[in-house]
DNA sequence: CCGTATCCGATGAGATACTG
DNA sequence: CAGTATCTCATCGGATACGG
């Protein structure tokens, strides 16, 4: 069992074989993951351009979200034994398979937050921005 | 603002115009939300109903994830002044274009949830089922 | 450069009891 | 029937400092 190092209230619950959102939830849910998976939706990065690019990001949730996508098995880890460190970032094939799913997440979010009434709900800033291929 | 009422960690942040993965994560992301939304994307439900059919939820849970889909303005509630009261639950317009993104999550988690290796990671149960049209 | 360790406040969410 | 009100505890996640 994933111990207490998780980032997302999704985890830690009791198992439930039917329901497929709860575990999707459980994978992009925390509060960095959509913009991590964004980001490397295009392309490897490494450690420190996904920490440029991601404003606001402590170095401790950057990791913690990273390891959690790893042990969901759709962000893989690349070292490159040599000096300075360089560790380098890529989403896996499952991790691919994502992309219609955060697209019509995107898609919908972008379609819909502009059209609320009253709108004073704020949201996280730096998150992602899903495009066309680019 | 919404006040500090928010039941899930992608509400009271800072505003960032350019991303709508954050805005659908921030509507359809609390604990029992995709539960409650599923649910209603099949027609009205009473708050009895509701709570009957989502296991393990504590009226006060329901009650607040309502109201936030309420302020979201994706469901809408409806009051029969009768005794005993009647109060129902429905998708709104805005709440029903959600279905195709919803569905797009229930469809990932199905099909790799089963997949992943070592799988010893755990999720809530209860919390929804998305067919094709019933 | 790529992380860990630690501290700590804010928030999420269960249990229980009560109400129009 | 359809909720509120409290109390409580676990967890999320920011800030800071240190390490190979």
């Amino acid at each position: 069992m994933r111990k207490d190092t998780s980032t997302n209230a999704f985890n830690e619950k009791q198992i439930n074989d039917s329901c497929g959102m709860a575990y999707s939830l459980s994978v992009i849910g925390g509060r960095w993951k959509p913009a991590i998976l964004c980001r490397l939706l295009y392309g490897k990065m490494r450690y420190s351009d996904l920490r440029n690019s991601i404003a606001n990001i402590s170095e401790r949730m950057l990791v913690a979200q990273l390891r959690e996508l790893e042990t969901d098995q759709v962000v893989k880890r690349i070292v490159h034994p040599v000096v300075p460190p360089r560790v380098e970032y890529e989403l896996t094939e499952l991790g691919l398979t994502m992309k219609p799913m955060l697209k019509s997440m995107s898609d919908w979010g972008n379609m819909h937050r502009s059209q609320v009434q009253h709108m004073e709900k704020s949201i996280p800033e730096d998150t992602c921005l899903i495009t066309e291929e680019p």
